[in-house]
Formats: C-alpha cells, sequence, structure tokens
DNA sequence: TTTAAATAGGACTAATTAGTCCTGTTTTAG
DNA sequence: CTAAAACAGGACTAATTAGTCCTATTTAAA
C-alpha cells in the first residue's frame, strides 16, 4: 500500500507536528529515533518534504526540521503520501491494466472503485494536526 | 497493494475460470496472452497456485490448467492473494510498526482498521465465478 | 575566528521483487 | 517407440526499492 519512504516520511511529520506545536526544532537524529526508522534513509525523505514545502529546514549548529503553523493548519496525509509516492495510489489499476477505466473496466474495476475512493477519502480528511494531538495525549505511537 | 505476482495469479485464475466453465483446459501462453502477461512469470506463478490447490495441471502434450467446478464454486479473491502475497494484507501495519494493535496503536491504525477490514471483505465476498461471468458477457477485459 | 553541529545532495551498496532461461519429466499422437 | 507439446522446478538476471556513506555548505556558539 505504502512504500517505506511513505511510511517514514508519515511518522516524521506527524512527530515534527508535535513538536512543532510547542515551537521546537528536531533534527534527523530525533526524528528517525521517535519512529524507529533508519537515520540516513530518513533525511532523504525529509530533504523531499521540505523540497515539496511540507516541512521548512534550518541548516547549521541547532538546526533542524519544523513545520510552519499555517502549513500545518490544513495538512493531510494525502499531501504526504503524494510528496512521496506521486499519485499511483489515486490512478493506479488494482490488476495493472494501463487503461482501465469505466468503459474498459478489469474485473475487480467496480469493486475496487469503492475501496480506492475510501482510502482517499480517508487520507485526505486525516489532518497531521489530529494525529499529532493523539501522539502527545499518548493514545497512539510511532514505535513500539 | 497488490504485487505484480497477485496482479498476474488473479487474472490468470479469472480467465482460467472463464473456460473452465466450459470444461476447456489452457496452456501458460494461452493464458499470460490473455491477460497480457509475462509468460514464464506466469508459468511460476501457477505452479505457485497449483501447489495450493487453486488451481489444476494436467501435465504432457494438450495438457494445460484448469479449475475445478467445487473449488471454483467457493473460491474467492482473498484465496488467491493469500496464496501468493501471504497474509500481510489482513495482518500488517500501514506504517509499518511490528506490534501495532489496539493496546499500542499507530496514528493511522483507527481509521486504517475500517479500509483494511473493507479490503478484507471484498475480497473475501468476491467470487472468482462471478468475475468470470462478467468476463464472459465482455463487461470486463483481462487487457486492453 | 575556529570548531562542531547541522542540513543538502550525490554516489554508492544491499535487499527485494520481477522476470527469464534451461533442464528434466510427463504424456499423447503419429 | 519416438517426437513434440506441455508442466515442474531450480538457477540465474534485471529492475526497483530500500538504505548507507561521503563531501560540501551553513551557522551558532565557544
Amino acid at each position: 500500500m505504502l512504500s517505506k519512504a511513505c511510511e517514514y516520511g508519515i511518522k516524521a511529520t506527524v512527530f515534527l507536528a508535535q513538536q512543532s506545536k510547542n515551537d521546537l526544532l528536531s533534527n534527523v537524529n530525533e526524528i528517525a529515533g521517535a519512529g524507529n526508522s533508519p537515520v540516513a534513509f530518513t533525511a532523504k525523505i525529509l530533504q523531499q518534504l521540505a523540497r515539496s514545502g511540507i516541512v521548512a529546514s534550518v541548516k547549521g549548529a541547532q538546526g533542524g526540521f519544523y513545520i510552519e503553523k499555517n502549513v500545518l493548519r490544513k495538512l493531510n496525509l494525502l499531501q504526504i503520501v503524494t510528496a512521496i509516492d506521486g499519485d499511483a495510489i489515486t490512478t493506479e489499476c488494482v490488476l495493472g491494466l494501463s487503461h482501465c477505466s469505466e468503459i474498459n473496466p478489469c474485473p475487480m474495476h467496480s469493486k475496487y472503485k469503492v475501496i480506492k475512493a475510501e482510502i482517499v477519502n480517508m487520507l485526505h480528511t486525516t489532518l497531521v494536526s489530529e494525529l499529532a494531538d493523539d501522539l502527545d495525549q499518548k493514545l497512539t505511537f510511532l514505535k513500539n
């Protein structure tokens, strides 16, 4: 469903959101540590999220990453998934047909259509800030 | 979501179901051709499906694959997916936590739980024979 | 002003998934 | 009885995804 890069990216973003609400910067070690993710790989993904404008970075000593308040207010999971995995999740046929559509449907098209819509809707309506709140209240966890 | 092996496996099975209703055997070339899938790779997957008891094979000249009527009657997509991809689809955490559960939920757990249940339910309740019927009526296609 | 702590980014390696190819065996038709 | 058509299966190659490592640059603090 989601690539490893995307899993790490979501965990990193949720952690950063939690920190950013308290105006804290976090460096790659803290971010990767919080989600039990590989450090160097997480660094790569954060670069990508920074280029997409999802997170912001401060270079140099005492630098790190954070999420701007006005970005965080509206940031949802679909934005993160799209930034990292592209729009395959919304566009691709579940059986891999290159031109699967209503007029040329694969055998699973009508049944999968419903599922796909729900996945996209869930990602689109889930705000990173609400996930960060749950995390803050220790209702959820980034590792175990 | 599904591996390529699984996509090819489902297409192969649906095609075989359609053929088997007319008591026809199909060889690997016909099966792969019907779904625009790589021949040798499809052969591998059919072997696997044969070992799982989902399809049956007849060796030798004029041999091929088919699905037994009493298997086909109850065969659903979840059986195929499980035979090829294992039970990751039903068990794995969307964020990759190794022990994600109700008491140790990842940030997406409660939202993804609903989606996962619908995916599994869809796979479980979709019979290969109904997909084969749609195919037979040219309501759906295995390639384009 | 130097040093150390950080991000940026490219080149590289490792692991997994996707896919091929070859050899052996079975079986039917001529 | 032999040749050809087919599956079985293992060894291999290719492509993609996952992940590391090194060097350059920035910047704050001592």
